[in-house]
DNA sequence: ATCGTTTCTTAACTTAAGTGAACGATTTTT
DNA sequence: AAAAATCGTTCACTTAAGTTAAGAAACGAT
């Protein structure tokens, strides 16, 4: 499980086995139950996660549904805004699939960012390409019909068809799952046809 | 204007007369015409931007149309994608109204970074900071209807309705002008009734 | 194995966004 | 100043998503 942290740990910098132990030190490593709620909304979290195996969602709930908003899987790291801005949540998080996640906080990152400024360094490398990312699929949220944010979905991230209830994508892509059952059967017929 | 960059670099850490001068040799600020492109779809760019006074807009063209994604208005920082991923670029960037800007490189940012590591971690809280930002804003969009997103915008960008054409808001509001014209009819109305 | 819940699909109807076109109004170009 | 292009609005029509409801299938818990 360690091997997966460091190796993804090594596409940014690398570490001395010293650094190794600092990190294995902090007793990072959970293993948490299909189902566990991590995070409900109006709470002070400031853990940050890493999913090392699993799949982990964030959602609203607005009027009473459930409104998921993202979906993270095998080396996908977040930290929930409300970490950084320091009030409650706006929204839970829970666990889709018995999962491995890392889960740290902000202290033990300025910890060891201060003792090894090469961690600094990860972390900034790391939020500037997740934040680039994040804006690409923004913008291709906004450009793009339900149907082709379907389409796209099924050409990026397969796997989450697979994983994820129908209705959780549905919100996921935006609409509501009566919308994502029709417009999957309107693509089946476009396909016959 | 140097006052309005150190002001907001005070924000997240305090640098000496030093570091401060270090910056200034650097030749950061730009002044843009409006209208000017900065980037197009296709080119290499390695330059991040930070508003000082203007507003800029990043935009695709997809079948011939424009898609506006995002502007950029006062003491706001982006990096374009393809500066992270060193592909060419996806979309455009042009100025909307005159503009003062700074335009830095990933070279430049090294340089210092390296030199004093307190810049490292300003960019770190910073992209942190602008990706849970951006984090919100997404699932804002996801979760709300087009004349919500509208009225929701008018509550936090109020700036932008006047300064922006409409038919770029629209796409930024991930609808055609025509829908974007009838919604503010339609909202009109209900005020009166 | 059964009961109850959750999930997915289908259908009929409503509402709103997309489309294509036309019209002034404004701005830019010549 | 005139001509051309751009911009915003409106309208009629089309298309797709929202809504409400019902039923079948899958899943979990007891």
């Amino acid at each position: 499980m360690q091997d997966i942290l460091f190796d993804f740990i090594s596409k940014y910098v690398s570490l001395t086995e010293e650094e190794q132990n600092a990190l294995l030190s902090l007793d990072l490593f959970h293993t948490v139950k299909k189902g566990t709620v991590l995070l409900r909304k109006g709470q002070q979290s400031r853990d940050s996660y890493f999913v090392l195996k699993g799949c982990i969602r964030t959602y609203y709930i607005i009027d009473g549904e459930e409104k998921t908003t993202a979906f993270y899987t095998e080396l996908e790291a977040f930290t929930p805004p409300c970490v950084i801005s320091g009030t409650p949540s706006e929204y839970y998080i829970s666990c889709i699939e018995d999962s491995i996640l890392t889960i740290s906080n902000p202290g033990m990152e300025a910890e060891v960012n201060t003792k090894f400024p090469k961690f600094e360094i990860m972390c900034r490398m790391l939020s500037e390409e997740l934040l680039a990312k994040q804006r690409v699929d923004f913008d291709e949220f906004k450009t793009s019909s339900p149907e082709q944010r379907y389409l796209n979905l099924l050409q990026k991230r397969p796997d989450l068809l697979q994983r994820v209830p129908q209705h959780q994508l549905a919100s996921y892509l935006g609409i509501k799952p009566q919308s994502l059952s029709r417009l999957r059967a309107r693509i089946l017929g476009k396909g016959k046809a």
